[in-house]
DNA sequence: ACGATAATTCAACTATTTTGGAAATATCGA
DNA sequence: TCGATATTTCCAAAATAGTTGAATTATCGT
């Protein structure tokens, strides 16, 4: 991973439609949805979504298959690892314990044993 | 951590510039750095890099103090913590297994003795 | 083969973001 | 207090991104 396609994955989800997309696709994992289905639950024109799905296809966020006259996305998660871990790397260099949560985002301090730390609190 | 939330991390990270702020700001934990270094560091006009840095204090995803006539930006890594956290929740509904990226990523499934699996590999 | 459906591409248009210089604000050191 | 320094704010120009509808490509069902 590179700066290159880490800022590319940032592009992607930097726009309310696209990050609409994403967090489809996500939910909808390990099926995947086909585009016309994504354009009726957002909302989005086809050659709108078209636009924004190419742009994520490009990134390497969505993998994308076809299913005879039917495009159907998924998202690719391993790519969000890979950019956690790019963007942790060379961190907080030389300061033991001094940077808690860039260890614990990277999975070099592993949080065992805790319950669902990263439940979304309600708000 | 809602969706505006979200949306305005990934905004700004979208640039080339904030991501090199954040990035630098990243090596730099937990001292910071002052905003004429970031922009000496960077090569970016003084004006424009205060223009990013409003932005990204704004969405949260940076911290200032104010040391004299200087100001002093450190990242807030534990946003980034709460984003990733956000982008999996509800992921996978219902597919056991079928999603050992994001549960991996979400801290869910813990990598426990796994040895630095997020280390950038060289390329 | 033919009409219907799924999705994309294209080109023009609109909207938003980014930039950089000049002026403003505030602190520092002597 | 005064001049130098650090940073921000303001504003207009330049650059980018996003939307739209029409045309296009390809597959489906009959």
């Amino acid at each position: 991973m590179d700066e290159k396609a880490a800022l590319a994955v940032f592009e992607c989800l930097s726009s309310g439609v696209r990050l609409g997309v994403f967090r489809l696709l996500v939910k909808a994992e390990p099926v995947g949805v086909v585009a016309g289905d994504i354009a009726a639950a957002l909302d989005v024109a086809p050659s709108s979504l078209s636009f924004h799905l190419r742009t994520m296809t490009q990134a390497g966020l969505l993998r994308v298959e076809q299913e005879g006259r039917f495009l159907r996305y998924r998202a690719n998660l391993a790519l969000m690892t890979e950019v956690v871990g790019f963007l942790t790397a060379n961190c907080c260099s030389g300061v033991p314990g001094g940077c808690r949560d860039a260890d614990v985002l990277a999975g070099r301090i592993s949080d065992c044993g805790a319950s669902n730390p990263m439940q979304e609190s309600k708000a």
